[in-house]
DNA sequence: CTGAAAGCGCTAACAG
DNA sequence: CTGTTAGCGCTTTCAG
């Protein structure tokens, strides 16, 4: 009894013919006389042949494998992102090679370098600053970035952060809201673009933007920071989070600590998580798409390992989604 | 300009060494005279060369990567178990390659054969019956099944689901609740023992277990299934759902339907997903320790490859987690 | 249509 | 310490 998996030799070997002819014949590369095709057939069943990828991809120089860097599975945002892509990789018979960094700077570089050699391309989501990204073009294999970097002209795929920034404090403003506080998570790199967004809309009705910082993309984070933003002075009537999670974890708090929601706080994150639906008030959020990001990304590497030209940069557009945890503000008694 | 990457040929003419030794320093297997060194370590920086790990793997057969199949990236219970795989990887320089099979049955296995072709190890989780299994026995690589299979002696590492069934019902039974319903997943591999555990209890008390069955184990089939459990006959005083996501929906449903919780219901779910604790009731569940499961899992197969023996399975306790969601009950009027 | 031969980039004995 | 020599399992010209 063998103890060894055949290789294409012994399949050679049992079928009387040559391995050029059942590497085409694994290949599906031409077509065959019938009786070489019978025995080669039956000595890859019998021998239970199954042609080993890692000598396949050596030679031919594709593993049909795309790399997959993320900053946290357990965010819903990069969960999508991760579901998205997947989606598109099976159905293109491509596999995913995923790496989690665990939100770890130093590691981020050296982890994706290694990555990117056992891959065809990558896809990664990053913090590091649009100038500390220049090594990615180095990579030599095709990248595609999730968020625009205006430096390198790496082809990437993001979501419009300053609209969807833009259209919350526009929703807060129509309700009737004057005090609108931002409650963010600085070290991203799409922080800056949601204030400038939400800034620029209560400028333009002579109103400011109260900034707080999170420490942390996270429910914990946000939970953290509501008593220092509603016991403080100059209480918000309503706030906007970096994102869902720190508004879910504020939320929380602020009723822990008496608030009513929305009654006393109108409040927003961006995301649209799938359980913001099930908080109670139910969630007002941006939907950014993140599922269609990973999809859109995925497909894009896809054609430019086709060969395709370059499509440049997509931006997905922001879709508002109110419900119960933003309201009219209500009249002074 | 070279074109192409360099080769250990082209770092072994550039030092003026031969590829063996270019290969041993690349792997640290030995020391070296000053001068090669010194010579190696200059060639290699000029040429900027990397080793090409897939030759490397098709000649050592280790591919220092581990695939993991998973049901659903999007539920926090796997969410968690890539969490936990991922960091005990790259703890031990292994990296995943992941496949979300998305509940989709067919595709399971020639998915799963696919994988265990280009890794090391497999960390497999599945809705298949227990001997409809044996094929994971023939993939020739180690396998660690998450969820145990009484069948087949695949190492496997899973909770006690029904111990968790029990103490739910228990906890549910202690304050007071007597008509408790379950609904539950049936096309899962645990919803049988989740319900053998609560009806083994319940049936100690001399009473008995009202089952429903959702069709999907999400929030959408929680929310589902509420009308026909809570306005049908025999309305329950106390629901254990077969997981949180159904519980979730199921509860922002009763609260539409105007259901009062949980005075009118006690819910509880299974997993403890991070956003229980943010619904309103925050939901009483019992932690399986998915994360740990995935740490456990991806353990157990280093120690495999590293040649430990097998220490057979593993069974992580539950815990119950007590809050809002179930309340004891209240007194006739 | 089929086969012989030349490697892909690297490691693993075994010599020196 | 360093080099020589075989390949790993497969694809790919290029003849027949």
């Amino acid at each position: 009894m063998k103890r060894t998996t055949p290789t294409i030799r012994d399949v050679a070997a049992a079928a009387g013919v040559s391995v050029a002819t059942v590497s085409k014949y694994m290949n599906g590369a031409q077509r065959f006389s019938a009786p070489v095709e019978a025995r080669l057939k039956e000595a890859i069943e019998q021998l239970g042949y199954r042609s080993n990828p890692l000598a396949r991809s050596m030679i031919t120089g594709e593993t049909r494998t795309i790399g997959l860097a993320i900053l946290d599975i357990r965010n819903p945002y990069f969960t999508n992102i991760v579901k998205g892509a997947n989606r598109i990789a099976l159905r293109h018979d491509y596999t995913l090679l995923l790496v989690d960094t665990e939100e770890n700077q130093e590691r981020e570089q050296p982890l994706i370098e290694a990555l990117a050699q056992r891959v065809d391309g990558v896809i990664i989501s990053s913090r590091m600053q649009e100038d500390a990204m220049e090594w990615m073009t180095k990579l030599n294999k095709p990248v595609v970035l999730l968020g625009r970097n205006e430096q390198c002209p790496i082809p990437s795929v993001s979501n419009d952060s300053y609209l969807a920034g833009y259209m919350l404090a526009r929703h807060l403003l129509n309700q009737g809201h004057r005090r609108i506080a931002y409650l963010g998570f600085a070290a991203s790199r799409w922080d800056a673009e949601r204030i400038r967004g939400a800034h620029t809309c209560l400028s333009e009705a002579g109103l400011k933007l109260d900034v707080h910082d999170a420490h942390a993309p996270s429910t914990l984070a946000g939970k953290a920071a509501c008593s220092s933003v509603m016991l403080g002075p100059d209480r918000p009537e309503a706030l906007i989070c970096y994102n869902d999670l720190i508004a879910l974890g504020f939320m929380k708090e602020a009723l822990t600590l008496g608030f009513r929601l929305p009654q006393d706080l109108s409040v927003t994150g961006f995301d649209n998580v799938p359980y913001g639906e099930y908080a109670v008030p139910a969630l007002t959020t941006v939907d950014l798409q993140s599922e269609k990001m990973g999809e859109t990304a995925m497909l894009k590497l896809i054609d430019a390992l086709a060969g395709k030209p370059d499509a440049g940069h997509v931006t997905l557009e922001p879709r508002l989604v109110v419900r119960e945890s933003t309201a009219r503000r209500e009249e002074a008694p």
